[in-house]
DNA sequence: TCGCCAAATGCAACTGCCTTGCATTTGCAT
DNA sequence: ATGCAAATGCAAGGCAGTTGCATTTGGCGA
């Protein structure tokens, strides 16, 4: 293994072998804004570096995600996997219906019905998934009636 | 067509026909308490009524989807399909990753964000999708430590 | 540095969810 | 009742993701 091994201490730290595809997929992961495809992330890999499988993608990123170091969830309008790094830090991001453009936001709205839930009814919050959607302010002269429903 | 047709003003209003498949579903939906898998529904269906195929079930689901009758997500933990009646009131519920146990909600957080989120960024929500996990009162005494992600 | 072995990977077959093409049936307007 | 577009059943197919197994590789201990 040479000196690619970005890496090398944060997988060993999670108690897996650093290896070329490992540290190529983290790499990517870091220059990606947005969650990918498992799919997106194999062509890109294979454009840029080396061959890979993509039952070997897949492998890697649910083992990632097993590790935390990972974040997986499903893309609005097809439940598509998306993959994306986890930077620990609380964010989301706002979908555009119209141009499907993606804006990030630090706001979280959880924090006080986490409390309000705990005292209320005994829950414990550990996370929660929000997804966002609407018309961004290129896209707002074109809006359409907006849906009845989810409709706050 | 018999006396089965419940929901013929429904659907004509929405300009498709009255079908038994089409009845069933609605009632089925109704009566479901959370959102259901196409098969489960499948399933129910074949026991308690007539026989139904499957292609039917997913192209019914899809037609009451564009129709906004009906809205489709995705379970968290495995990205399946998951359809539920509209109502047309605003409602999350928490899972709880212990027991799997759903517990309704009529708590929601993005109201404040809304107004938030169009004077700073001229964005327009229309919708938003809320998943919250955690541990109910029942299985806090077997938690787990949090993991250290999307842990507000 | 070498050899060992569990872990990682490639490859190909496979699974399961969901979709689609097409022939038949059915709702409903006339 | 008749006609026709819409709905349905059936079977095949598509595609995201998984799995079994043979081979390769990373990391460790001698
Ligand atoms: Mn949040
Ligand atoms: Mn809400
Ligand atoms: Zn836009
Ligand atoms: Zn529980």
């Amino acid at each position: 293994m040479d000196e690619n091994s970005k890496y090398k201490e944060l997988l060993n730290r999670e108690g897996i072998k650093s290896t070329r595809h490992r540290n190529a997929i983290l790499e990517l992961l870091e220059e990606s804004e947005f969650p990918q495809t498992a799919e997106q992330l194999f062509i890109t890999l294979r454009e840029k570096t080396a061959s890979i499988d993509l039952s070997t993608v897949y492998r890697t990123l649910d083992t990632f995600a097993s590790k935390n170091l990972v974040i997986k969830s499903n893309r609005v309008d097809d439940g598509k996997a998306l993959y994306e790094l986890n930077h620990n830090e609380h964010k989301h991001h706002l979908l555009c219906v119209g141009c499907h453009k993606l804006i990030s936001i630090e706001d979280c709205p959880i924090g006080d019905l986490k409390q309000t839930l705990k005292s209320r009814i005994d829950f414990d919050i550990t996370g929660h998934k929000l997804e966002i959607y609407g018309y961004c302010h290129d896209c707002k002269k074109y809006k359409l009636p907006p849906a009845d429903h989810d409709n706050l």
